[in-house]
DNA sequence: TTAATGACCTCCG
DNA sequence: TCGGAGGCCATTA
């Protein structure tokens, strides 16, 4: 099986540093894909069953926002790992997010 | 091959 | 400032 976007996006994730963040959309645009921002978010949908385990919950939306959080069990979860990386989150939003941001295209 | 889906992003009212 | 709708592209059925 030749390596396919998703793939590309799992080794993006796995590269995320601890206590750092990222956004689908930066992701996308490292990859080369710009507007297929959805198609990470997709492909997390799969990172589910992917080994070894896809640290998703260092991947958030432009605004730093948890929006993928309920697909985790239990929702709560992804909050939690990344208040353990050091990270604040309050109402699902990650605090200085901007600080925390880890830009693939940037660090790669 | 066509049609439908999606953990997003951006624009317009 | 807040809310709603459309567009983007790859994967799956």
């Amino acid at each position: 099986m030749e390596p396919s976007f998703y793939d590309q996006v799992y080794e993006i994730v796995r590269l995320i540093p601890k206590g750092r963040v990222t956004s689908y959309g930066a992701i996308a645009k490292s990859l080369g894909a710009g507007g297929s921002s959805r198609l990470v978010g997709y492909a997390m949908n799969n990172a589910h069953g992917i080994v070894p385990k896809i640290p998703a919950h260092r991947v958030v939306n432009r605004n730093g926002l948890l929006t993928g959080k309920f697909h985790f069990s239990p929702p709560g979860l992804m909050q939690q790992l990344l208040e353990n990386e050091g990270l604040v989150i309050i109402e699902d939003k990650i605090q200085h997010f901007k600080v925390h941001f880890w830009d693939p295209a940037t660090e790669l």
